[in-house]
DNA sequence: CTTGACTCTATACTATAGTATAGACCTTAT
DNA sequence: ATAAGGTCTATACTATAGTATAGAGTCAAG
């Protein structure tokens, strides 16, 4: 079940110092160590990796990664204390969903108003922004 | 209508540096300068720092973010290209936003499984990224 | 039991996106 | 006319997120 790093990296598809500098920045320990020091992994090591990377890719940072992974270590006798963090995050990634929707409608746009042959200075990118950028 | 670095700066919330930077990048020129080469900006100028600094909250690197305004820049004449550079951005979005939906769904369901007092290693962020996560 | 592949620590290097500073020059209100 | 404050270039520094390398030790297949 558990595997070093190398093998670990090549399943999740990262470089093995990327690994060991998730472990310098605390989000990734070794399930355990070998009598030489080779680090192993179990396979909820790997979920866990596979979590972080895929919070980076939906620009989430690394610190804010944390902090996700964080709301799972707590116990439930703080559990308001999580719901009200899994709460915040959940404001966060909803701005951020509103604010993709709203460069998919420009894109969208610009495809259409590009199809009518519109002349480039009126913009339909900037037209948008100049109307909903400058919230938040 | 035109204003210095400075007053831009304030204007739009951001540092003087970066926008000095953002020339640099050749991502925003001023609009002329003055002879002394002061840097002068109009209000179209305004409108391109401010869609700057929300692509970039919104996950997109400078690159990409040169790549969205170049969208504009280009002439009717090679509007089928325009279309299927706006069309790849807009996967992309997408891809982002679906990606932030299944942590939307994630965070929802460790609310919940937080209330109904649940123990922790059967974390729903592991759970639901062990079958979600892997894709992409 | 050796040898090639793997791993260890430690350190240095890279890219991105800025931010800060120095020293000189310019503008503008009084 | 002058002083305070803004701007110029150039350079250096910061934080984040890695990536690469050196030199030593370890593992495992033949």
């Amino acid at each position: 079940m558990e595997c070093k790093i190398g093998e670990l990296a090549k399943k999740v598809g990262v470089n093995i110092q990327t690994i060991r500098y998730y472990e310098r920045r605390g989000l990734l320990l070794p399930t355990t160590k070998m009598e030489s020091g080779y680090r192993l992994y179990d396979n909820e090591a790997k979920k866990r990796l596979e979590f972080i990377r895929y919070s980076k890719k939906l620009g989430f940072t690394l610190k804010e990664t944390e902090e996700l992974l964080r709301l799972r270590a707590s116990t439930t006798a703080k559990c308001r204390d999580i719901k009200e963090k899994a709460n915040d995050k959940l404001r966060e990634i909803d701005r951020k969903i509103e604010g993709l929707q709203t460069m998919r409608k420009v894109l969208n746009e610009l495809i259409r108003t590009c199809h009518a042959g519109q002349p480039t200075e009126k913009c339909p990118i900037l037209r948008t922004i100049d109307k909903k950028g400058r919230r938040s």
